[in-house]
DNA sequence: CTGAAAGCGCTTACAG
DNA sequence: CTGAAAGCGCTTACAG
């Protein structure tokens, strides 16, 4: 159906015919009248191509976006879309992915298709190639730096909405604050960047370098920048990401690594895009009027007056939006890093002993049926953490266990004996530690240890955990996880002056590791097989193997040496203290309860022979009590059973 | 700069000078490639509106859509966006807010720039008016019925998803379950709630209309629907939405009634949009391809043999992705299910096998560290559940579990299965029965079976599940509960006529129990130890000691033969029915499998030999699988893996 | 007020 | 292989 048609139907010219239906030029009213009637009639509809190839315009704009599915980007259509309903223009769309070639391509299309005008929405920005090939056309930028000449340009003040987010933090008391960026090259991640610090001068704080990292406008990495924050070590209770998605990213970053969203640290991100209302908590974050953006850029693309429009700017306001990721800085900061200060960190294991009444080991291939099972908290970190509470010292315990009952159990056991388990990492996907120990019938035991969750601890955990340790702290560990960890954690605590004290059991060779220890904790047996590594092992001979390894790595080596009590030497000669005799009944928590109390003790001040009498009393006094944890003794227990001097 | 313009500096006519461009028609080789040059040279970029007036074709394909900023929609976008651009097409997009007026206006914009064919996706079913414009139009509909005569359609398998989403919740556990409904008038929606009620149907669950709210498919009145339904006050553990927007929005009204996701309330959506990884806890939802959707719609548009697609459909398959969203029913609610005849009742052992690998196995005093561990279920009673299920006949499982995570674990693992669990007992202060299955690195095994909860059922429970039972109904049991509730169970079972077979494993001397069953099951040296205790063994032969059993207490005895097969007798001669040949890996299972097999085929009306030849064969594909459940066969891969005769 | 004609920029049968 | 001409469906100066 043409024009043509129409006329021939209406008995009058083409040249009438369109004169009638577009309205412009004169006709009689009365052939206008029929006309329009038998062109609906007959269903006609102008043939859009032909009137454009005509006339010039085509109605049409193009906006060029890297990605539809970040979410900033179909609100701004949206805005974009409508104004262009409404001017009976219709929308093209590209998706550059950010991309050159892509970009270029459909800037070709585009062209070639005789729009309007283009909108060219955030990304990088564009290369002299494109810039050229934009010429002639009619552009808008969006979102970003101008680098069109001639191009108008609609944008939000960036740089005032970066100085807004870092003020919402800095007026909630928070001054050690982090920053996520965008990518360096992009204009407006530059700007953000900009106003955060210029608000940090503003309030007379230095942003920290340690403290900044750059993201890509992904959640993904915002997720991968809050996790090198963290593992950085370098305290902050505030974090700005540069947009909402790298914002969300960084909070469920903060989230696996067990801590919270505003409690411990306060979030702030930019454009408040929908999600941003969806998460929880809520995110704080910097608004943008982003359909307000699709709209003003339609208006520029549709308006004729190209001239009136080349190079304006239109910048609009932005706001900042409170919602549940920011909070005031926790009072406490300076108190709790204090109290903090005068702690055992106790990193290591927690496990579930599983014990089993046996009435004989199974052979290979043979089932038995146990006659009676039992289960208790265990694990040498639980263990000795417990010993310490009970020496009356403040403990934290830093490990990690399942996300099941025996998790539950052990984070209850532990907290009945006030011991910060904050530090605690509970991993969904591994089970918590168990030791299965089978006692045959005439007393005899097997041990297998199954590590669980205590192999699964993530290194940021422990990193962060130790990275609030001051030269008043005291790190407790043995060797039920890994080794990294330990060597990682003693390391940094070596760095800032805290006490490392090791318990090296399970026995194996410990290498560099002993650089950063102050103390090691060995039986007998354990003190040879840390000798042979160091290669100055004395056959047969612990104590004279300590002192070698004292010696050798200058420092304090304790040997237990069971009913005999204990030795400790410095490198020259070693001194023993005799143990008191009692009636043992279960050595099993013995060892624990003696480097439990030895570590307490020297955190107090003790020196090193006093310490060693304390936990020498603590340990005799275990194995009079069945049960690990259940035989450790409180400090008023031990004064009471062994009368003091 | 024109073709014109090119032509004359080429001078060449116009008519070559497009034969040259286009490639189309013969020119020679020379004035191609200097008409190219030329073109290039000044910059000459075709005038599409011209070309396509001239040809026809104008290879734009439009995409309508309700709402840009529903996430779906951009994910769509981009996949058709993708299409368009490899094969040189433009993407006209428009966005209809489901409206008509809206929407009439773009098709005729769409329809006046003659696009190649127009994309409709989503939204309400199109009036006479709209259709009657489409006339003449390729259109391709997505995601939505197709009401337009002639359209292909794309679109996902929405009953099948609704279907999936509520098996996931039923294996779970739920009953209570309600249904956030999309309008009503949206035929998608009404799919979904479609594959709702079929599933609930098909699980013997009746959806209860209080329990079914409508929603419209945004976030907002997700949260308004759930408020409803918990301000009715009928009891549910879960709710199935019917698009992820909704579901997200009941987590937020559950929230804020301070009810938790998934500990009170498990959340199952519909689409998998991002933001369903997004939100805490990650949505469990049912995973739609968009992308693909999208793409097939765009190829369908482009694609130029329009009789070809007209017409045509497209689905797509859906995906139950399961997140953090959803967990176990809580808690066993009053309301079990009346379960009568016509069922296999196993009364037995759960057990969790907890497999620990090690070096070598640990002797008396020595400790060993596990190099892996690995938790399966398992346990007798349970593992033969299993294979009654997996064998096509209803199981339902009576026993004890403890309160904890391994319990939790059993049971959602039963319920997998369609095991009825309801009879499973949960008892407080007893851990979960456990086998401690250590494997030393020469594939030595040994067995350390902790019953827990299996040894503490209550009599009553026991009891009462057998109340039920009728002359209808097997009852299978073995020995891994307390001998005292076997014979009861047997008694009260053989009393009422139900068919009691007997699993004698692990071996033990009977007494009277065997007057109550009615096929006793062993293996050779179980045979040898029953013999035994009735006092008519025929030493190293299992077969004769089963027929001297059979004639004695007038049953039938089924020996089991490994290897060999099996062999069968009520007294008499025994028949021996050997086993295929097949390649063992593991035969952990094998006896379980076998004696689960025995009697789902009895219980269905088999006779002796051909059940026992479905048991051999069930056993034997077992033992080629790793694993005891893992390895247990449903019917129809038995079929598959020994052709039937 | 009305109409014949030119022309937007291209493609393509037709003729040479 | 090459070119003059027609024509896609419309608009619009120009003439009447």
């Amino acid at each position: 159906m043409t024009i043509k048609e129409v006329a021939e139907a209406a008995g009058i010219s083409i040249t009438t015919a369109s004169r009638a239906l577009s309205g412009r030029g004169r006709v009689s009213e009365s052939t206008r009248q029929r006309t329009i009637e038998i062109a609906a009639q007959l269903g006609y509809e102008p043939n859009e191509l032909a009137r454009q190839l005509r006339g010039g315009t085509s109605s049409t704009i193009a906006l060029l976006v890297p990605d539809i599915t970040n979410p900033f980007y179909p609100e701004l259509i949206k805005g974009a879309q409508a104004v262009a309903n409404r001017n009976n223009h219709v929308l093209l769309l590209g998706q550059t992915n950010d991309d050159k070639d892509t970009t270029s391509l459909l800037v070709g299309q585009m062209r070639r298709r005789n729009v309007d005008g283009i909108g060219i929405v955030g990304g990088h920005l564009l290369d002299e190639q494109l810039i050229e090939q934009l010429e002639g056309l009619k552009v808008v930028v969006v979102d970003r730096l101008n680098d069109v000449p001639g191009a108008a340009i609609v944008g939000s003040d960036q740089k005032r909405g970066g100085q807004i987010a870092t003020e919402h933090l800095i007026a909630l008391g928070h001054e050690d604050i982090a920053f996520i960026g965008g990518p360096e090259d992009l204009d407006v991640a530059e700007q953000r960047s900009r106003g955060f610090n210029l608000a940090m001068l503003e309030a007379g704080l230095a942003p920290d370098s340690r403290l900044s990292v750059t993201g890509d406008f992904t959640e993904a990495s915002g997720r991968r920048a809050m996790t090198s924050l963290l593992a950085r070590r370098v305290h902050f209770t505030a974090v700005f990401a540069a947009n909402d998605l790298m914002a969300i990213g960084a909070m469920q970053a903060l989230d696996s690594a067990g801590m919270s969203v505003p409690d411990d640290v306060s979030v702030v991100g930019f454009d408040d895009i929908h999600l941003a209302e969806y998460v929880r908590p809520g995110l704080t974050t910097v608004h943008q009027q982003i359909e307000v953006l699709g709209q003003r850029a339609a208006e520029l693309l549709i308006e004729s007056d190209d001239d009136g429009i080349a190079g304006s700017r239109h910048e609009l306001d932005v706001e900042l939006i409170a919602r549940g990721s920011t909070r005031r800085r926790p009072r406490q900061t300076g108190t709790a890093r204090r109290n903090q200060g005068r702690q055992v960190t106790i990193l290591g294991s927690l496990n579930v002993d599983h014990v089993t009444e046996v009435p004989h080991f199974p052979a290979p291939g043979e089932t038995v049926l146990a006659e009676s099972s039992d289960s208790h908290a265990g694990g040498k970190g639980a263990n000795q953490a417990v010993a310490v509470a009970r020496a009356g010292t403040s403990a934290r315990m830093i490990g990690a266990v399942g996300a099941d009952s025996d998790g539950d159990f052990l984070l209850a056991s532990l907290a009945q004996d006030n011991i910060d388990t904050a530090g605690v990492q509970r991993i969904t996907d591994k089970h918590t530690g168990r030791a299965i120990i089978s006692v045959q019938d005439d007393g005899e035991n097997t041990i297998t240890v199954v590590s669980g969750a205590n192999h699964n601890l993530d290194m940021t955990v422990t990193e962060s955990a130790v990275a609030s340790l001051t030269q008043q702290d005291t790190l407790l560990m043995q060797l039920e996880i890994p080794l990294d960890h330990v060597e990682a954690a003693a390391r940094s605590a070596n760095h800032v002056g805290a006490r490392v004290i090791l318990n090296a059991a399970p026995a194996q060779h410990l290498g560099r590791l002993l650089d950063f220890v102050d103390v090691l904790v060995v039986n007998e047996q354990e003190c040879l097989t840390v000798g042979e590594g160091e290669g100055v092992v004395v056959p047969a001979d612990a104590v004279a193997t300590a002192a070698a390894i004292a010696r050798k790595r200058s420092l304090f080596v304790v040997v237990t040496l069971g009913a005999e009590g204990a030795a400790f030497t410095s490198g020259s000669e070693a001194d023993r203290i005799a143990a008191p005799r009692v009636n043992a009944v279960d050595t099993t928590g013995a060892g624990d309860t003696f480097t439990g109390y030895l570590a307490a003790a020297l955190h107090e001040g003790k020196d090193m022979r006093s310490a060693v009498e304390l936990a020498i009393q603590a340990g005799a006094f275990a194995v009079t009590r069945r049960g690990a944890q259940p035989g450790i003794p409180t400090r008023s227990q031990i004064s009471d059973h062994f009368p003091q001097p």
